[in-house]
RNA sequence: GGGCCUAUAGCUCAGAUGGUAAGAGCGCACGCCUGAUAAGCGUGAGGUCAGUGGUUCAAUUCCACUUAGGCCCA
């Protein structure tokens, strides 16, 4: 008789081959087909919301690794939320204004875009980034992410558009937004604005000076042995052309300075006859010996004194050829590469001077037409272009004897990207919003106390950058993007930005979208009978500037969440890269907090970037790039999401080769734990069959109590966002308490035991808990399997798992503590016997444990606890015998042969072998069993 | 150059107010089983806890610096 088919061995169909790229996508079809996400929000309908705000990427390309991380983790929150019962809702966004749109559909359109309007070249973007939400969305559902893909929020949604100029008009009645003069790239041929990605640095070969500044009024801070003597800065540019807007020399604060004393041969200055005369020189300490190199008659100079940069702060010194002040300032961007370590600093010219004429509340003097031609105020150089009065510029410096050393110098020098001529810096008016006014700065710190920074140190960087940022210059000199909506009279060209006329913009915009603004006239914005404040004229024209694409995202929280139904305001949670702290975190605090809405989000999840297995970046060049679209066509987007899972996102996040191979080993493990799962409850029914937990078998209840530690812990791991726990916990549960303990040990009792025994039921009860506990913790991370493995499960209870609450079934309300403490020394003694049992396997004694009888010499506590369960020892030692003894207490292990025969059926070796006349080969259990 | 951050076995992660805890799982090696079988089980080998210096009776754990790397600025 073939006793094999009187045994309970498993059965399942849930296959072990998981085949993710081939079965994920019939998953989704079955979520999208059945509306599951919107079943899950309508179960939750009465439950307490959580608001998880999504931060809008930008409609641009296909996504890369680090969306598909960001997307993942935001989802795995959103479904645990949602299966804990919270009203969760998901409303992905996208970015979809801005520069980099722009820039691409130049591209495409090439010369064409000469003849374009803006309004053509703008629905031409729209195109462009409709066409990228469109590959997007379907590139983040791929992943797996539920939400509400179908009425995502588009910042160039018409609607959108006008709630960003309306919350501007908030902004604006709160009195933040101002008109500013800030110095930006400018093609002169071009006649007009370049944006930082516009420019190309090319080889340019640019005429450099080193050029002095007497010292006019040293406010007594230079030592008194230098008092009445001819004392000078030394600058050095390569700009000469922006001398006439000298304001300022700018030194560095910690340096050392050198008062160097060169006794010259003047001859260049017209009219000083030929004799030396001693100069002092201030430059940095550090540049003093290769200047020696450069400078005529430096090189026998002397050091006369020598100073750090900060006590120079204040001196005032004389402009070169104009009868102005040049005051000395501190920067700590002066740089020891070259130069003279003092800085010419013209804050109508460059982003370093004005920030630092921002500081000493200099002028934004750039006296420069659009056309790159100097105005008609500027004395000697008026009407000339800037890069031919070079020239001029250094005849008038020689004149004045100011020049001490022109020499060409080559560089690498940005040139427009459209027209390949070199580009200079000019100051334009710009609109900004002050962070300084009614103590926003301030209010903003005070914001960020109030908000909880995971990790903690999110709070101290975001800190820092609001401590020191300047004004937010929310303007762009570009096409594609919501118009700033202020005026200017034609009159006398005084700006109008009203908060009102910006409120009947934004009514304006609701139906047409911002593309209005481009067909319509100014007068169809501006009430009739409005007239200039300034002049009282009543014919206006249009800002023709466009807002910064951070301020259309900043707004989010308030044109989404307030106005969509089923969110609310603020949100619990943004979770974002740490790159956000500069932007989507600022935009949205600053935003929220001028518009008089307070503080917008309650916790602020940061993670960081993905890198190679050596922790680098991801480019190109290194050739290091994991495509999330090739993750999911090698392993699935079930692996890709265990990944996001098992790392520790806080940090910079590795993805390899070797990663992804030990994930899908682990995978693989999970599933097959499940698929064994599944195979032994083929009999089982919960609603049945169920073990009352009186009656079940110490090691099942001991099973029952490491299951519900295991669900308190990863509840606890979800809550505090500490995924990798999840995947860490969950692994090694299915690995060492299961596969190689629990299941191990019980095989014997289900496969042996008669089907309906209460000893097999037993197991399969608590078989059949710890499986759904663990799919259901599974779900937010797993999703695309733990919905496979519903469909197997024996009480098919839902429709998807995503409709079912976890927290319902991980009630595990009777725990036994001795039972616990006796299985936790059962086990360790139990890895003493299977060492003892190896080094028989190793001596070729034995193969198959159950070949063994295994005695053991214990210690009194130790005997006593064996001897409790001594009825279970083998079954727990997986051999044929187990003998106790007293013993010593260290614990001694003998391994023999197991006596008796064995039995054809379950393997055992027993001494009952033989003694039934009909199943001659069975031992007694089996004969019962098999009866 | 500045701000913030990271650095524990090949991989992913634990760990300690500083001292008898340097741990887990995977991978690897060797073996067993063949009734979870493109599965399962057992045993074992892997780490100067990035480097240097300091504080301390004692540091991988505290401090400083360095190196490598990341984000954001410049």
């Amino acid at each position: 008789m073939d006793y094999k088919n009187t045994l309970n061995l498993p059965k399942t169909d849930f296959p072990m081959k998981a085949d993710l790229p081939k079965k994920e996508p019939d998953i989704l079809k079955f979520w999208e087909e059945n509306a599951i996400y919107e079943k899950i929000i309508r179960k939750n309908s009465s439950g307490a919301t959580f608001m998880l705000h999504d931060g809008p990427p930008y409609a641009n390309g296909h996504i890369h690794i680090g969306h598909a991380l960001n997307k993942i983790l935001k989802d795995i929150i959103i479904k645990e939320k949602a299966m804990h019962g919270f009203k969760a809702e998901y409303v992905p966004g996208w970015d979809c204004h801005g520069l980099p749109i722009e820039h691409n559909v130049d591209k495409s359109l090439g010369q064409k875009k000469q003849g374009m309007s803006k309004l053509e070249i703008r629905r031409e973007c729209r195109k462009f980034a409709q066409q990228f939400v469109d590959i997007q969305r379907q590139e983040f559902m791929r992943l797996g992410v539920l939400g509400r893909w179908e009425a995502p929020y588009l910042t160039m949604n018409y609607g959108y558009e006008a709630a960003i100029v309306e919350e501007l008009s908030k902004i604006m009645r709160n009195g933040y937004v101002y008109k500013g003069k800030k110095p930006v790239y400018w093609c002169a041929h071009d006649a007009t604005a370049l944006a930082e990605a516009e420019v190309e640095y090319e080889n340019h070969v640019s005429p450099s000076v080193y050029v002095r500044f007497k010292v006019k009024d040293d406010k007594g801070k230079l030592p008194a042995s230098l008092r009445g003597k001819n004392v000078y800065f030394v600058i050095w540019t390569t700009t000469p052309w922006t001398l006439p807007a000298n304001l300022a020399i700018t030194v560095h604060p910690e340096l050392e300075y050198v008062a160097f004393e060169v006794k010259t041969d003047v001859s260049f200055v017209p009219g000083v006859p030929s004799q030396p005369i001693e100069y002092i020189y201030i430059v940095a300490q550090p540049l003093l010996a290769s200047l020696k190199e450069i400078l005529p008659g430096w090189k026998e100079g002397q050091v006369k004194g020598i100073f750090k940069g900060e006590t120079l702060e204040g001196i005032i010194a004389s402009h070169p050829f104009y009868n102005r002040d040049s005051l000395i300032t501190l920067g700590d961007y002066v740089t020891t590469d070259i130069g003279t370590g003092c800085v010419h600093t013209a804050p109508g010219h460059g982003a370093d001077d004005y920030k630092t004429g921002e500081r000493y509340g200099l002028e934004v003097y750039s006296p420069v037409d659009r056309y790159g031609k100097f105005m008609n105020e500027v004395e000697f150089f008026a009407g000339k272009f800037v890069f031919d009065a070079n020239k001029e510029i250094i005849e008038k410096l020689k004149e004045n004897g100011a020049l001490l050393k022109q020499q060409d110098y080559p560089h690498a020098y940005p040139h427009c990207w459209r027209c390949k001529k070199p580009v200079i810096t000019r100051a334009t008016e710009q609109w900004f919003i002050s962070v300084e006014k009614h103590d926003l700065r301030k209010e903003a710190l005070k914001a960020i106390d109030s908000v909880a920074w995971i990790p903690s140190w999110g709070k101290d960087r975001i800190q820092g950058m609001l401590e020191t940022r300047p004004d937010w210059c929310i303007s762009r000199q570009r096409v594609w993007g919501v118009p700033i909506p202020v005026f200017y009279c034609k009159g006398c060209g005084q700006s109008v930005a009203d908060p009102d006329i910006a409120l009947r913009v934004s009514q304006l915009f609701k139906d047409k979208g911002a593309d209005a603004w481009f067909e319509k006239d100014a007068g169809d914005f501006i009430p009739a009978d409005y007239a200039c404040p300034k002049c009282g004229g009543k014919s206006f024209e249009k800002e023709e500037n466009i807002l910064d694409v951070w301020f259309d995202s900043g707004v989010s929280h308030a044109v989404v969440l307030k106005h969509t139904d089923n969110l609310v305001w603020p949100a619990d949670l943004y979770l974002e890269g740490s790159d956000q702290h500069r932007g989507w975190f600022q935009s949205t605090l600053l935003t929220s907090l001028t518009a008089g809405h307070g503080v917008p989000y309650r916790a602020v999840l940061t993670h960081g970037f993905v890198v190679d297995e050596k922790g680098r970046k991801m480019s190109k060049q290194l050739g290091n790039v994991v495509a999330p679209q090739e993750v999911i066509d090698k392993y699935g987007a079930d692996v890709l999401r265990l990944w996001v899972s098992a790392e520790d996102f806080r940090g910079d996040v590795s993805v390899s080769k070797e990663i992804l191979e030990r994930l899908k080993e682990a995978y693989r493990k999970i599933r097959n734990t499940i698929k064994f799962i599944l195979g032994n409850l083929y009999d089982f029914d919960p609603a049945q069959g169920r073990t009352a937990y009186a009656d079940m078998q110490a090691v099942d209840r001991y099973m029952l109590y490491k299951t519900a530690e295991l669900v308190k812990r990863i509840d606890r791991a979800y809550r505090e966002y500490d995924f990798h726990i999840v995947y860490h916990a969950i692994l090694d549960f299915c690995i060492v308490d299961l596969s190689s303990f629990y299941l191990d040990i019980l095989k014997d009792r289900l496969y042996v035991s008669k089907a309906t025994s209460t000893a097999r039921r037993s197991g399969q009860t608590v078989l059949y808990d710890i499986l759904v506990s663990l799919v259901t913790m599974l779900a937010p991370v797993l999703s695309f399997t733990a919905e496979e493995v519903w469909r197997y499960m024996p009480d098919k209870g839902t429709e998807s798992i995503f409709l079912t609450d976890s927290a319902r079934h991980r009630v595990f309300p009777e725990t036994d503590t001795t039972v616990y403490q006796d299985y936790g020394r059962l086990r360790l003694i139990r890895d003493e016997v299977n060492k003892a049992i190896e080094i028989q396997r190793a001596n070729k004694t034995i193969g198959s444990s159950l070949e063994t009888m295994v005695v053991i010499e214990a210690g009194k506590e130790d005997k006593a606890l064996l001897e409790k369960y001594k009825n279970t020892l083998t079954e727990l030692f997986i051999v044929s015998q187990v003998e106790v003894k007293q013993g010593t207490d260290v614990l001694n292990v003998q391994i023999q042969k197991a006596h008796g025969q064995k039995c054809e059926r379950c393997w055992n070796y027993s001494d009952s072998v033989g003694q039934d006349a009909q199943h001659p080969t069975l031992c007694t259990r089996c004969v019962e069993a098999v009866r």
